[in-house]
DNA sequence: ATTAATCTTGACCGTTCGGTCAGGTTTATT
DNA sequence: AATAAACCTGACCGAACGGTCAAGATTAAT
């Protein structure tokens, strides 16, 4: 018969997993993002991200009953990142900033996680099967508290008169681009991946464009 | 033995293909692009574009040899659109009405053809496997034209400084956003597609910012 | 009317897929 | 030291995949 006791022992070892569990699951979480980016939901296979994770394909099977819930663990982790890097805008109270800093931390995820915004943009493009929820609740409510801010800039004349939500389906269009789109960039740059230099430029050049483009700038 | 005459029939039949083959062709492309911008490549199957152009999966086999031949000639329309509407560019002297222009058709392809823009995307997205080429080719000394009379258009002190590659990687980012995110866009446009008035606005916002981002504007 | 070419299709094939499982090994608990 | 819990994995399974084929039906050519 069990006691208190023990159930709280087997509470606190379900919180803070097993360091086995822990490290195995980042792995394959690891091999995951980057079969999935590479091939797509249904062009990715199990032995592959196993092949990848270095572990034999049952092991997987272990860890994440199914294909579809690994999936869906690697999409929640995409989506935190996006939440975090979205707070960037919350931080200044002059659109200039706000904005600058906002397309400024987009264009930097784009270039330091290409593959997980490639993972995002095959899930939208697919309609959204797994997270629509997702979009149509916390995205959704997150946009609506943005859209405010730009409504108060524009009503105080800071910025020009303008439609809020076209202009951050413009600003995502833009900096998520130059991931999802690195292979026709890179075949437009004579066969190179833009050079840091060059990416310098290009988010010089997306930040400028925009602020002046809604008449934040000169 | 043949004769020349019958060597001559027999180009000019190949030539103007019989009615039900070009019937039949014409039905299982279009069923080919549906299933492949809802599915993907990998995720669409012969037995789904069979049932969606209401024939046997082995007449699609009679017709294109393979699955990667029928999606290569879905791409090969799909290039000819795009070079078709890239021609815009070229139709206006001043860069106002070029830019315009070009940035109009290309949202009206968006919203016309979503589906083959989906297509593209998922393409290129995946590295470009089956286009590399055609975008290291035809692309690329398409864009290399465009970006000469761009810079021109700076020369002569019309448009203020930039990089015009990166002025076409951004309106290729925005005016395709909109069909390649649509199921984006609906989830936080209260689960409802843009309606035409909604979507000309996005149209007038998208090259008023365009055109105020690079000073030919005010 | 006859022959040839083209078109149609159900049945079938080898391969690969996601997923299962029994049984062994390692790690943690007492 | 003994027991339990967690972890590991080769072998296997049914389903679905792209593709093939022989044989019949239809259309075109003579």
């Amino acid at each position: 018969m069990k006691n208190d006791l023990s159930k709280y022992k087997k509470a606190a070892k379900s919180v803070r997993k097993n360091q086995i569990r822990i490290n195995n699951e980042r792995r394959i979480l690891a091999a995951a993002v980057k079969i999935f980016a590479g091939y797509g939901y249904q062009g990715a296979t199990m032995r592959k991200i196993a092949e990848e994770a270095g572990l034999p394909k049952a092991n997987l099977h272990y860890y994440f009953q199914t294909k579809e819930q690994l999936y869906r663990q690697v999409l929640d982790g995409i989506f935190k990142d996006w939440l975090a890097a979205a707070n960037t805008f919350d931080e200044c109270d002059e659109p200039v900033e706000a904005l600058r800093g906002y397309i400024e931390t987009k264009m930097d995820l784009s270039r330091k996680r290409p593959l997980e915004s490639r993972i995002w943009a095959e899930e939208i493009l697919r309609g959204a099967p797994l997270i629509q929820d997702q979009l149509e609740q916390t995205l959704a409510a997150w946009l609506d508290t943005r859209v405010k801010r730009i409504t108060d800039w524009i009503n105080t004349g800071t910025i020009q008169p303008m439609n809020p939500r076209i202009l951050m389906y413009m600003i995502w269009a833009v900096t998520q681009h130059f991931a999802d789109f690195e292979s026709q960039i890179r075949a437009l740059n004579q066969q190179q991946n833009l050079s840091d230099e060059q990416f310098a430029e290009a988010k010089t050049q997306v930040i400028q464009t925009i602020l002046k483009g809604i008449g934040a700038l000169d």
